[in-house]
DNA sequence: TCCACTGCCTACCAACTGGTAGATGATGCC
DNA sequence: GGCATCATCTACCAGTTGGTAGGCAGTGGA
């Protein structure tokens, strides 16, 4: 039987979860090679058989965690809905896929700390893109009145991207202001986290309805409220 | 002369700053003590006469950090100016603070990361106490009008600090989207970075000033992006 | 049947880690 | 001057690190 072949991916798949979630809880620096064979239940050499380095294994988790979201991102930028509706598939994509599994924006941040001039190159390279359509779709929301006349898109798109990441990342630690309890075991916490994440990224980003008379505030707060209300929820496309 | 105790200050003073800068750029784990002695001057051992373990050196390290922010922001609070002028000293000062060392929001960040239980506690400790100041005054604001109706106090806050810190922390890596050339030389690219980033993070508190009817909302601009202009050159209380 | 290859192993390595022991010289107090 | 203390040093330690050498069982094709 092949069981040699459909081994070798699955040993390897299995380290790099078990080196994915290491790494993020505890930095690429800080975690053994040992440690991460010991978590797949092989020994030291035998992982060195898949990844011939710590380094080149380092940079397979990365590229995986990026493979990933290269092939969701278009699809929703893809989509032609315009207006608010672009806006929110897209952060609640995004806010779905590093809710779904927090050691994904724990490891994109480390990594930003640890080689910046190499997050950098992979951010131009694979985010710089379509980073460019958003801010043309920003700024032309904003001719049109619905974003906000004092946005710089560039920026604003930087910090949605920081602000998503960041305080999905250091929920753990940081999020202990916003809540008591330091089991939050339903995950309450951290869906009124991710609300208030969400309000922040859309109400500094386009104008108030009912500044354009649409509504009165009281309802738009219910509608905004009900729409973010999945978002932690909402299973992204591929786990 | 009494140059031994002035040069123990001195020394310990010197391996702070270093481990600061080298624990904020790699990180504590990728941090040699034989690195930091060596970026003193001194042999390693010498360094662990002044800190007896590298644990004691980190703690010395947040603790240096955060006491200066216990002592600057307590003066802010207490400073009784109301509305808008309240939020601005403190967001200003907080930004003039890590952007004028960019270490200490890498520092804090990379602290979060790696030990969470522990910043949560520093964190219900230290911070709390204010942030439960300030969160009354988003609530009286929130009453008076001022404040957006949706806004949730507490979780703001934290995604107001998280905002602050890590987009200033990552600005090397992930700032690459706002800006294209790598050398930032006359840090005009962080001033407009950091300009987006206080527009952020008041206009996702305040209503919209034209919808109170104090006045056309292009004066609005004008005067916001003027109040930010020098929250990157300012100095803190304290370097 | 033989052979090459795969995947995993044991045994080992030099380099480096945080930390200790203890000597040495300078300084300040009696 | 004598003496304790301070600050620094050299020499050393055991443990761990990333990585290598090479053996060995199983598999599949010629």
């Amino acid at each position: 039987m092949p069981a040699n072949r459909s081994d070798k991916r699955d040993v390897s798949e299995r380290i790099l979860d078990a080196a994915t979630r290491l790494f993020a809880e505890r930095g690429f620096e800080a975690t053994s090679l040992q440690s991460v064979a010991d978590a797949v239940g092989i020994r030291k050499p035998s992982l060195l058989y898949h990844f011939p380095s710590k380094d080149e294994l380092r940079k397979a988790v990365l590229e995986k965690l990026l493979a990933h979201w290269n092939r969701v991102l278009p699809k929703l930028l893809m989509a032609a809905t315009s207006g608010r509706e672009q806006f929110d598939a897209i952060i609640k994509e995004t806010v779905a896929f590093f809710t779904a599994d927090r050691d994904r924006a724990r490891l994109l941040l480390r990594e930003a700390l640890d080689r910046p001039a190499e997050m950098r190159a992979l951010i131009v390279g694979h985010v710089r893109p379509w980073a460019d359509v958003v801010s043309d779709y920003i700024r032309r929301g904003r001719d049109a009145g619905r974003v906000r006349a004092d946005v710089d898109p560039e920026a604003y798109i930087v910090h949605a991207i920081n602000l998503v990441i960041s305080s999905i990342a250091t929920y753990d630690s940081i999020g202990a202001l916003g809540e008591g309890n330091a089991d939050d075991t339903d995950q309450s916490g951290l869906k009124r986290h991710v609300n208030e994440l969400v309000r922040v990224a859309r109400s500094s980003l386009f104008r108030q309805l009912e500044a354009l008379g649409i509504s009165p505030h009281v309802d738009t707060d219910a509608t905004e409220g009900a729409a973010q209300q999945d978002a932690v929820t909402a299973t992204p496309s591929d786990a």
